[in-house]
DNA sequence: TCATTTTTGTTGACACGTCAAGTAATAATC
DNA sequence: GATTATTACTTGACGTGTCAACAAAAATGA
């Protein structure tokens, strides 16, 4: 309690979300590069671009899917062309716009890792709460996303 | 849902603290930035010197209360000193390490910044939740924390 | 149709964070 | 008291993320 703006239950609840971000999931992600060799950014492009079901994923429809902006974006794939991940694809019908592809060692990267991720989370998170707490965490997201939500709107 | 490893309940609430992440912290920090022009690391170090009391912390001291690496911390005094947040200072007992300082900028930057943004916390976290959720908040965090505690002591 | 606006993405600069390799001082051990 | 181990920190390389400035295609609309 530094100041007397926020009360005490709220000041340690925020510290709770601070402990839980830099613990959980600097353990998370040092996890996946050791069983997987992929970085957390690497893993969340691979893992929309999988999950979609669809050969090819336009930009913006990715941004949207993982709340990045264009330009986050746009260096990652840059990176991961790079490094075989993904392709690089123009999109036929818009010539602004571009599509990202699974390349075959795309691919299996994230055939491979996402199992062993999942069972890490399971095992440092799901596992380790009890069903009200998990229920809590799923009411508590969504009211601070239709909290900003509103914030958000009303500024653009 | 995409695997059966994580139960759907487990899924949804780690798509949950995920979005939590995403949208809440962003927006903190964009508004830190923007009502006291600091980054949320430059705030971070502030704080904690400000909420110690004394004059000048060692920089190991500092890790700990941070949960930062040495590293992390050795740059970014680097980086804070450039600009005339903080001073490094020998310590007196120990020559091996340093000992960091506010300056009297850094002193009128926390001291201005720290209620804006606790309001800010206010508005969009701890007055967007209630009672119970911040509660649950703090049982999670605690025993997440106890877990990684565990799994980290057996590894080193 | 032509001009304007919006959408979509690129690029460069810079702050951030991690890792690995190194250095130097202190502590522990024999 | 000499050797060894540990602690405290530095440094460089590299991947990451944001911002602002830019470019070009597409949509809007007068």
């Amino acid at each position: 309690m530094e100041t007397n703006i926020l009360t005490e239950q709220q000041f340690k609840a925020w510290r709770a979300l601070h402990s839980i971000r830099m613990q959980l999931l600097p353990h998370l992600t040092q996890r996946l590069a050791t069983h997987s060799e992929l970085t957390e950014a690497e893993f969340l492009v691979l893992v929309s671009l999988y999950e979609s079901g669809t050969p090819a994923v336009r930009a913006k429809d990715m941004c949207r899917n993982l709340t990045w902006e264009i330009s986050r974006l746009s260096h990652q794939i840059t990176r991961m062309e790079a490094s075989g991940l993904v392709n690089k694809v123009d999109t036929p019908d818009d010539a602004r716009g571009f599509q990202v592809s699974l390349t075959d060692t795309g691919k299996q990267a994230i055939e491979r890792a996402l199992p062993l991720q999942h069972l890490e989370i399971k095992h440092c998170f799901g596992d380790v709460l009890t069903a009200q707490q998990l229920d809590s965490l799923i009411e508590i997201a969504e009211a601070i996303r239709k909290h900003i939500e509103d914030e958000h709107k009303r500024q653009r």
